[in-house]
DNA sequence: TGGCAATTCAAATCGTCGCTTGAAACATAA
DNA sequence: TTATGTTTCAAGCGACGATTTGAATTGCCA
């Protein structure tokens, strides 16, 4: 069953790269099975046929795309573990980045959609997958910020750096709405905002580190 | 036929403030006419009457939902034009996130779903409506930084405080979602959150300025 | 009051899309 | 080769939702 030579497999992942392509351009709602079997060069009950319904061809999909990516870049960015908290910090920023701007990187833009609207079906799944990367990430922030910083200052740096990682997505979306404008994505600012991304929070870290002592915000 | 005291403009505004409403929450796609007409007291043919179809009134009311939470919360953020740059730059990201976060406010969600999901159709318009935003803060940016600060550095700048201030979006959407989060909404938590985007951005901002100093980045 | 335009209404139309169905094509093994 | 199970196919069903329509109602002015 799970024999990829099976032509009946290879049908399986055509659907399922075609399905997160479509579903990170269009969103649930817009996308249609009959545009998904044609770009996988399927028939139009294939989708029915390997994953029941429409809904769990999203699931699939987009569990497809997410592990694809992470393989593809590592959530440590390839910062060793010995190194300093904040240069794994920056390491993790650097992949989350890439993995948000890379061209053939859907599952983003798929939970940026389902964010904005979700679908109740993705909703819990997702946090099973994505709260781990999410816990690791304030326990560096933990080590970063010292061990007197309580939950909340946690994650109002974890809202600032995912904010900032996310907007990335946003503009790679105005990009393509409104192609005049001076942007990010080319590879060669993409390297410099995200360079700016880990400047900016590290300072910003910083600086609440130092304010920690004198105020609030003790564990 | 702009007389408000006529039957006919209290049915359009009606429609407008529930169309801004169901918009906001469900994204144009999923949200029917039908139930938009519901909750603004209206016939189903109402719609159509008033503005023609869906898309137009779309637009309408983003536009309505916009005007009215400018107007209840200014964009300067009741900071004096005296004020220092760093001052009226934190009245600027007081302001936003108040609109992002106000229980009432659809403009931004609605662009938020518009962005990840483009319509085609408001995206050439929002420009016309939130550039100007969009240049009066960067010319304050520009005043943080110093005349020396080139433009990618203040797009860039701009795209790490815009984000941040996008992700109360995002919480306020996840709280939807997962009603168990430990979440930023609350009032007592939106202040201290909005306190920490503006000492993080401004820390972050400062920071780029003196390396500014001794790297590239000149004007 | 009577007439005219503006507005509201219920019902019908029409297109789209998810999903089903039953038959055809295919592979595998006895 | 034949039999059996798997995968693909084209066509059709049924629901939903935007829009239209033409009649009923309302407001306005002479």
């Amino acid at each position: 069953m799970t024999d990829l030579k099976t032509k009946s497999a290879l049908t399986r992942t055509r659907l399922l790269k075609a399905a997160s392509r479509i579903f990170a351009q269009n969103g649930y709602q817009e996308s249609t099975i009959a545009e998904i079997c044609e770009q996988a060069k399927a028939n139009i009950a294939a989708v029915n046929y390997h994953f029941g319904d429409k809904q769990t061809l999203y699931l699939e999909a987009w569990r497809y795309a997410f592990s694809e990516e992470l393989s593809r870049y590592p959530a440590d960015g390839g910062v060793p573990r010995q190194a300093s908290p904040e240069q794994r910090l920056a390491g993790r920023i650097r992949s989350i980045i890439r993995r948000i701007a890379a061209e053939d990187s859907y599952s983003f833009a798929i939970i940026h959609k389902e964010i904005a609207q979700p679908t109740l079906l993705l909703s819990d799944i997702l946090e099973k997958e994505i709260n781990p990367q999410r816990q690791e990430m304030l326990v560096l922030l933990h080590e970063c910020l010292g061990h007197n910083a309580n939950e909340h200052l946690l994650h109002y740096c974890h809202a600032s750096i995912m904010g900032q990682c996310f907007h990335v997505l946003r503009l790679k979306q105005l990009q393509i709405a409104q192609p005049n404008r001076t942007l990010v994505i080319e590879s060669q600012y993409l390297e410099d905002f995200t360079n700016h991304v880990i400047e900016f929070s590290l300072a910003g870290i910083r600086a609440i580190q130092t304010q920690m002592l004198s105020q609030r915000y003790r564990a």
